[in-house]
DNA sequence: TTACAAACCAAGCGCTTGCTTGGTAGCTTA
DNA sequence: TAAGCTACCAAGCAAGCGCTTGGTTTGTAA
């Protein structure tokens, strides 16, 4: 699939190997803790090199972050687009949101959310500027169920529970387990919204 | 209250206070990012007389940490006993645990989920150890109503949930707001077990 | 073969970090 | 009034940090 293979922009160039090993990295250490000779000796260059390819250390973190809405933003836009059953979207949109954060972007979505506020407020602004049609899917689609009275809930509530759910299952979610990612789903939509 | 001002074991000595602006620095800044030149300067000292009341910067996050687990647990346990009925246990676990989050003790507990990493390995081991009293209500509460049918799910699963839907409240609640915290808990209850 | 740019190295600079050291002020107790 | 303890200061050390610099290799294309 051509999708996981440009996941971040994470192709073979020296950029691209960087951004992944940064990612790893920033994951298992944090990104204070991340230093950049890290990042280098896991591609295998100087420290020095990296600073050809990204200005500065916390540009690789935006990078990062960027990336990886953008990717995920396409994603979602995809899951609406799939049906026109407004529940079947919301079940979409918890899937894919539940596979991004402990799938292919498992590494990226954890650096986002924890290390958030080691970008700039400047970059922070420019990356929630991008994410904001990511968010504006999950309420075009909870803000439709809101007005069929199928939510008990304001929608902005109801997609923070979601939001909640969903990032926190980082922490615990076993894909080896008894309970799949499309069986979780399941279980946060029962609890959601109401049926017809 | 006198609990309120026992929180953290923040008293008026110095080691009290310590901790109080180190809790408050960790969670504007990070531990990473906030030096002991900080913690020092917020109590007006300066940053060698850090080491007269703790032996490292890490045990000043240890000891906010075991502070909050200890005080938030007696509190989980009160909720617990205040009532025999299961379901109204249920509700004073997560209005408890909400509070702890938005309310007192809300900046100790936003350290505690986003610093937790960077506690070493035994002392991670030794809060967790604590902790376990916390979990415990919790699965007592939830196993008696699984065993009632009225979960639907796992009570570890149904824990997991919970417990995202209560921390990721730290990044968008707001207390003026329309919804209050007892009204937040009601909705998360009403979505988390089948009436009878 | 030459020209040129992308990718990289070796060395190290300036600064900040957690923490140490040796000594002092002030309060309490005998 | 002497001893002893708690709480602190002033100074600075060793290590690690992000990043810079000047120069070299490597691949590509005229």
């Amino acid at each position: 699939m051509i999708a996981t293979l440009s996941v971040y922009g994470m192709d073979d160039t020296p950029r691209g190997k960087l951004l992944s090993a940064a990612a790893r990295l920033f994951r298992e250490q944090g990104y204070d803790r991340t230093t950049v000779r890290d990042i280098a000796a896991a591609v295998g260059i100087q420290s020095g090199s990296i600073f050809h390819h990204f200005a500065s250390k916390e540009e690789i973190l935006f990078a990062v972050t960027m990336e990886v809405i953008r990717f995920n933003t396409e994603r979602m836009r995809q899951a609406v687009a799939s049906t026109d059953d407004i529940q079947e979207q919301l079940r979409g949109l918890i899937r894919v949101e539940l596979q991004t954060i402990v799938g292919d972007t498992r590494e990226a979505m954890i650096v986002l959310v924890r290390d958030w506020r080691c970008l700039s407020e400047e970059k922070q602004k420019a990356a929630l500027a991008v994410r904001a049609e990511y968010e504006g899917y999950w309420m075009q689609v909870l803000g439709g169920l809101q007005a069929q009275g199928r939510l008990g809930v304001d929608a902005m509530v109801m997609r923070r529970l979601i939001n909640g759910m969903t990032s926190w299952t980082s922490n615990w979610f076993d894909e080896s387990g008894q309970l799949d990612l499309d069986g979780l789903a399941d279980v946060i939509l029962q609890r959601s919204v109401d049926p017809l």
